[in-house]
RNA sequence: GUCCCGUUCGUCUAGAGGCCUAGGACACCGCCCUUUCACGGCGGCAACACGGGUUCGAAUCCCGUACGGGAUGCCA
């Protein structure tokens, strides 16, 4: 049997990274077993449907590397063949229209948890004589849940659980609009669609035990159901945005890498060993729902970003100076030319050993992109103050050379200068050039940025750092 | 309230009755490297929620307590 997993969003929001976690985990284990994966808009409620919501979770599947197979479904779409099977539920009597009004169901809901029940609905129209139907009442269609017993599913993650029955309501698959219900729509697309394994978040567990009595009535075989412990923020509660950020969009604007993101919440909740680093490829071949933990996890940032230093410094050149890109407009309205990439190339393994997110590689790499005059940081200004001397001997040494213009040759110039100037370190020396050279105190190796931005260039930066 | 689920270093986790003096990673601290900041290398700190059982033996099994989370919608 090939295995169908699917991730079904609702349009109401950006997507959330507990979203992307789940979607991660349906689309592995689907790779995995060479199955399939497939994407549903779970749109059934009309008044909290967004087209740019579909977009931003389409954009974060993408993003993710989350392919799917097959067209992406629109729930309401499905509208009359859910409407159907609720008929037929009906006619087989399996469920029932229901006339209360919602005050009638307030009531009772006070009433039930006065008395400490769970359920509050008193089934008042299970068995109720058509006939006294009220006429100005549109009903709703309710399932005919089983009454006594106990239901059990086997989840893969959760284990046994089991429910007994009487806590179990007589839950509306057709609203009084006619329209079905989320309840009634994701059993009816999960057969129709051939769904062999329902992983996702659980908050749904309690909602599978209902989502089998429709199953049941209907004499559809149950799929595998694997339920994920919720992702939680640092202080314990439901992940939001008030923990930094939210949605797998803000993640990408911090200068994540999608590969960094996926392998961080991959390790949340699942594990191999003491694998911590895990491409792509080990993923899919490693994943399974054996090693799920059933404990929520707290997102902790600083893990991200280390998984995401290491996934800088792996990631390719080119592709990372694609995804760099952006972020220079953006934070140094910088757009980098041939030269520019040239330099960013050349000094691209410091740069990428350095950085945490690709906005610290940007700041870091963007005096290779500057263009003379550079602006001086308050530090730099310090480092540049009674450096006149230091300067000046640098630009002429510089200036008379005429041999290969490498870092050995800059290193050596320094040494020299500060054993002229009697300057015992070399720092006072290399600290000045470095300000002259990125208008900063923070950069990789001077004596090899020197190089890389050539002898011109460097001679062109000391004299615009001496007539600042 | 009621029902369901959970609880190993600060965080993510390994752990399927003896391999546990509880392992790894991140964070933190220290040392080394070093022109700066990082990277890197080496070392350190740090946990089985609590109480009862079961067993020769329990982080692992059972019961209870505490704490946390989820559910309890004509939302999904």
């Amino acid at each position: 049997m090939t295995v169908v997993t699917r991730f079904p969003p609702s349009p109401t929001g950006f997507m959330h990274v507990g979203n992307a976690r789940t979607a991660l985990f349906n689309w592995l284990y689907a790779r995995h077993y060479d199955g399939k994966f497939v994407v549903r808009i779970e749109d059934t409620d009309r008044k909290r449907h967004s087209e740019e919501a579909v977009a931003a979770i389409m954009d974060g599947l993408e993003w993710l590397g989350l392919n799917y197979d097959g067209e992406v479904i629109s729930q309401f779409s499905k509208l009359d063949r859910h409407t159907e099977v609720a008929k037929e539920m009906i006619a087989k009597g399996q469920a029932y229209y229901c006339y209360c009004t919602a005050e009638e169901l307030e009531e009772m809901r006070e009433n039930a948890r006065a008395a400490g029940h769970k359920t509050f609905y008193d089934r008042r129209w299970r068995d109720a004589d058509a006939a006294s139907a009220p006429k100005d009442v549109k009903p709703v269609v309710r399932i005919k849940a089983p009454v006594e017993g106990e239901t059990m599913i086997n989840d893969k993650v959760q284990g046994e659980v089991t429910v007994a029955n009487d806590q179990l309501d007589d839950f509306i698959i057709l609203r009084s609009d006619g329209t079905p219900t989320y309840m009634l729509s994701v059993v009816v697309d999960d057969h129709d669609m051939g769904i062999t394994h329902v992983i996702r978040g659980d908050d749904h567990l309690n909602n599978t035990f209902r989502q089998k009595i429709i199953f049941d009535a209907m004499g559809w075989d149950v799929p595998v159901f694997a339920h994920l412990p919720l992702l939680h923020g640092a202080d314990g509660a439901k992940f939001s945005k008030r923990h930094g950020a939210q949605s797998v969009q803000e993640f990408r604007e911090m200068g994540y890498l999608p590969e960094a993101l996926s392998n961080y919440l991959l390790r949340l909740g699942w594990s191999h060993g003491d694998e911590e680093v895990i491409p792509r490829d080990k993923a899919i071949e490693w994943f399974d729902l054996d090693h799920v933990g059933k404990a929520p996890a707290k997102f902790d940032f600083a893990k991200l970003e280390s998984l995401n230093a290491h996934y800088i410094n792996v990631s390719d050149a080119d592709d990372l100076l694609r995804q760099a890109l952006p972020f220079f407009k953006q934070r140094h309205g910088l757009v980098p030319d041939d030269i520019g990439i040239a330099r960013l190339k050349a000094g691209m393994d410091e740069l990428k050993s350095r950085a945490k997110t690709l906005l610290q590689f940007v700041d870091d790499a963007a005096f290779y992109v500057k263009a003379v005059p550079l602006s001086f940081d308050e530090k730099a200004q310090k480092n540049l103050e009674d450096a006149q001397a230091v300067l000046e001997g640098l630009l002429s040494v510089f200036e008379a050379h005429t041999g290969v213009f490498d870092s050995d040759f800059v290193q050596e110039s320094c040494k020299k200068i500060a054993d002229e100037l009697k300057e015992g370190k070399l720092g006072k020396v290399a600290m000045p050039l470095r300000a002259a050279l990125t208008g900063t105190t923070v950069s990789p190796s001077i004596f090899h940025a020197a190089e890389i931005l050539g002898k011109e260039e460097s001679c062109l930066r000391i004299k615009a750092a001496l007539e600042r």
